[in-house]
DNA sequence: CGCGTATTTGAAACGCCTCAATGCTCGTGG
DNA sequence: CCACGAGCATTGAGGCGTTTCAAATACGCG
């Protein structure tokens, strides 16, 4: 069976991502007209789910696997601008063409919604509304966040940033605390790393070695990572090691 | 008359960013409750409006002069995330402590609403709360485009980037065309300009000499400048000459 | 006019990038 | 079962762009 197959026909009340996602504060009645417009879809790993510049016509959720949005230059040039994890939202009510490419890290399973009738819905249904401005509200910090990372950071603490990230959200999804030690599997390459750091993926290799070598992290393979001491890590990142981001 | 004494007694029917702020599409009922909740307060070039950290007591809209968003680390390093003009709404709904601190770049005035029952407003206020998520949708957005700035563009390009947005939010408030040479003042110093592009005020400094010799701009004084050609600043910006950034 | 602040300019140091070669892992076919 | 190739990752050497530190200059305001 394929991951897809899994939620062709399963029903919202079922759904692993509902307690974070658009629908989060729908009413059973809402919920109901969401069912009736919703869809799955899935894409492989390395394909792009939305070219930037093109017509959208659907909205959705991330319900598994991750996608990352990217900007890119005419040179060649690129930079991921959002990460995009089970619950987020994909597309902008109000706005029909993409602003930026859409692509599968991993394979990704997707509830969409075709747009016009979405839209429509979220216009009588406040829930759906409140609920997506939270969230928008959320990314926004979350971008403002990476522009310090991109924009004063060095190297090494680029990549603690990133590391950190992903163990605290890794840790709160599995339901782990925080303390001990943390282990997960990078869901990107270097390369999309990288992408995401405003480095060259040499650098980002580099730096991995570098934190290895000092202890702050220790790896198994290139992906199957184990975080000995988060506060270590966060101290890495320049982050003090109480706040720094909500993930 | 201080720039705040012209608006205290003036109504939302001649306020000069009606059209573009979170009450844009409020009608006459909507706007009389907003009236009666709202007022003006007034901030020093300089002057801290809100400290990262703090309770945030009220929301509101810059009226005029311009404010910007800024993070910091424990080491003084400092990232401006966010640029605020005339129309941009300072706040929050929904969380009560702010994530950065919001200083006053030139003399500011803001339209205010205590944060209670601007809330308790807006959630029988479609109107209002789809414009949020408007604006709000269109930060993100501006928020992205910054940091493909930051990650992957030059010094050379970043400050291109910089004047390119500020001459063509200049002369789309002023009506002037696009066509011809731009001229305006730049509301920042060196610094500022330097935190916002993840540079050094020296390198800004350079640069901006840089492009001055090259013919790209014109310089009176420290703070004027001519666009000659805004096709040929946007080249250097890296960005095609026709798409680029929604001002 | 003179002081404080903002800005410009210079020289040297450093960090990241570029180019290039090597190593590792896994799947495929001989 | 091993050889081979395709990706992905690591490592090295050298170059370039930006930062750092330092000093000189312009500007605005009393």
């Amino acid at each position: 069976m394929t991951v897809k197959a899994q939620f062709d026909h399963s029903n919202c009340g079922d759904c692993p991502i509902r307690h974070r996602a658009v629908c989060a504060r729908c009413d059973a009645d809402e919920l109901e007209e969401l069912e009736s417009i919703k869809y799955y879809r899935s894409f492989e790993a390395g394909q792009t789910i939305i070219w930037s510049g093109d017509q959208m016509s659907f909205v959705g959720s991330v319900v598994a696997g991750i996608a990352s949005l990217t900007q890119t230059m005419e040179d060649g040039r690129t930079q991921m601008v959002g990460l995009l994890l089970p619950s987020d939202f994909v597309g902008r009510p109000g706005r029909d063409t993409a602003p930026y490419d859409v692509q599968a890290t991993t394979d990704v399973v997707m509830c969409c919604f075709r747009k016009k009738p979405f839209e429509e819905l979220m216009d009588h249904t406040p829930h759906i509304a409140h609920r997506l401005l939270q969230m928008t509200l959320d990314e926004l910090d979350a971008a403002r966040e990476w522009m310090l990372v991109l924009g004063r950071k060095t190297a090494r603490e680029k990549i603690a940033s990133l590391l950190s990230i992903i163990a605290r959200r890794d840790a709160s999804v599995s339901q782990k605390g925080l303390t001990g030690s943390i282990v997960f599997d990078l869901p990107l390459t270097r390369e999309a790393m990288a992408d995401y750091l405003g480095l060259t993926l040499e650098t980002v290799s580099r730096q991995i070695s570098a934190l290895k070598k000092d202890g702050v992290i220790t790896l198994e393979g290139k992906r199957h990572v184990t975080i000995p001491d988060l506060g270590r890590l966060m101290e890495e990142a320049g982050d003090d090691s109480d706040g720094g981001f909500p993930v």
